[in-house]
DNA sequence: TCTGGGGTCCTAGGACCC
DNA sequence: TCTGGGGTCCTAGGACCC
């Protein structure tokens, strides 16, 4: 049974939103960066991209090409209300709706074509309906498989519609080159140019028995991607998969080697993660710990735990046994804690009293957060500048160390 | 003014058990 | 005493996606 699935990717997602949220912003190059210092560009407004100015450059090297340019900083609440939104439309033409990112989606539209008439008529709803609601175009893409619904909305931009049909297919891939299929990055196709493979059409036709052999289990994709096979469905939320591991790092402002900082920063992320394990009712058994040198050499270490854990405090205690198992050789530039081997749970009730008090400051903590934004309150330690000398492991985990920090 | 941050999946090697 | 597996789990690193 044939499948009609489509694929929506919001163009310059980002920059679309910003210059709608301020109309001084529109028809003008400009940039969505991250928040901190040192970070580059996340999304460009085309009118920047004409100037070369692309995800990844950094800002000097997008300054240098777009002396004019626009720095946005990132509005992740805004970008994620919208992309809920959008997702909400989508839902109005078929249950089958993928968030693939914050900015693209999956549909499977096979069961939807007669309740609306026909595909271009879907899509122009579909198209027309985020336009006048949110002021910004997508580029859609349709096909009979994810990975060539992928592809085709990737081949008209901004404002595109691209249907691949069955019959088109062949003569589609044969030219196309292989990184354009998404799973196949720089380090791939680099291997592939090793057999004189650079295009789909080369790919499909080269034996997959010699790919198998070389690849494994991949070259068996590997050679159905070439083909434009694709049998995997579109899942909606409701049927995907469990988180399996919950993390957050950061660049540091400057490098840092000072073992009083990393723990500053570490206890930081511990509360990151924490919170989040705790709001998507998880528990982790291992705790990742990543480090970043300044030339970049990127190395990281893990730790089991006798039991799961989501407190930021057995968190942050187990990165530091981690920390102090390592020998850091240069300055850090980026520090990263991942919890792993979840386990999804609704309710672990804690055993002794103090660790009831713990749990119940600790969810005090988490809502205020969650409700006015992160950080709004938080342990003492995390804000207390003077405290750079002390080399306290364990910082004071206690109620009267909580501040607001925010305007009430 | 060098180079973000959130994930998933795969591989490969070693430990350990039967 | 010497020998060969298979299976599973853990760890580190890398590729890839947005």
């Amino acid at each position: 049974m044939e499948r009609i699935i489509m694929h929506i990717d919001m163009n310059a997602f980002f920059a679309s939103v910003e210059q709608q949220s301020n109309p001084a912003l529109r028809g003008k190059p400009i940039a969505v960066t991250g928040s901190d210092s040192r970070t580059v560009i996340l999304t460009a407004s085309y009118e920047a991209r004409a100037f070369g100015v692309k995800t990844g450059l950094t800002t000097w090297e997008a300054r240098q090409k777009c002396p004019d340019l626009i720095l946005v900083p990132t509005n992740n609440r805004l970008y994620t209300h919208v992309s809920s939104q959008i997702m909400k439309i989508l839902h109005d033409y078929t249950p089958l709706v993928e968030v693939f990112s914050i900015d693209e989606a999956f549909m499977d539209i096979t069961g939807s074509v007669s309740m609306f008439g026909s595909l271009e008529r879907i899509c122009y709803l579909i198209k027309s309906r985020i336009s006048a609601r949110f002021g910004i175009t997508c580029s859609i893409g349709i096909a009979p498989n994810k990975l060539l619904a992928k592809l085709a909305s990737e081949m008209k931009k901004p404002d595109g519609l691209t249907i691949i049909r069955n019959e088109d297919v062949s003569r589609t891939l044969e030219h196309m080159p292989i990184v354009e299929l998404c799973g196949i990055g720089r380090k791939m196709a680099a291997k592939l140019a090793l057999y004189s493979i650079r295009t789909c059409g080369e790919l499909g036709r080269y034996p997959a028995e010699r790919l198998k052999m070389r690849f494994g289990i991949v070259g068996e994709k590997l050679h159905q991607m070439g083909l434009g096979i694709d049998d995997s469905p579109v899942i909606p939320a409701e049927e995907a998969e469990e988180v399996k591991s919950v993390g957050h790092s950061m660049t540091l402002k400057r490098d840092i080697r000072e073992r009083a900082d990393i723990l500053r920063y570490l206890l930081q992320l511990s509360e990151m993660v924490g919170r989040r394990a705790r709001r998507y009712g998880v528990w982790g058994k291992t705790v990742h710990l990543t480090v970043r040198y300044a030339d970049f050499t990127t190395f990281g270490k893990q730790g089991s735990q006798p039991h799961h854990i989501n407190l930021s405090e057995e968190i942050y205690l187990a990165a530091v046994k981690i920390l102090d198992s390592l020998e850091l050789q240069h300055p850090v530039r980026l520090l990263g804690i991942r919890l792993t081997n979840l386990q999804h749970q609704t309710s672990q009730l804690p055993l002794f009293p103090e660790e009831q008090t713990r749990l119940k400051l600790t969810e005090a903590m988490d809502k205020v957060n969650n409700r006015h934004g992160d950080f709004t309150v938080m342990f003492a330690s995390l804000l207390d500048q003077q405290e750079k000398g002390s080399h306290v492991i364990s910082p004071a985990w206690r109620p009267e160390g909580i501040r607001n920090v925010a305007v009430a």
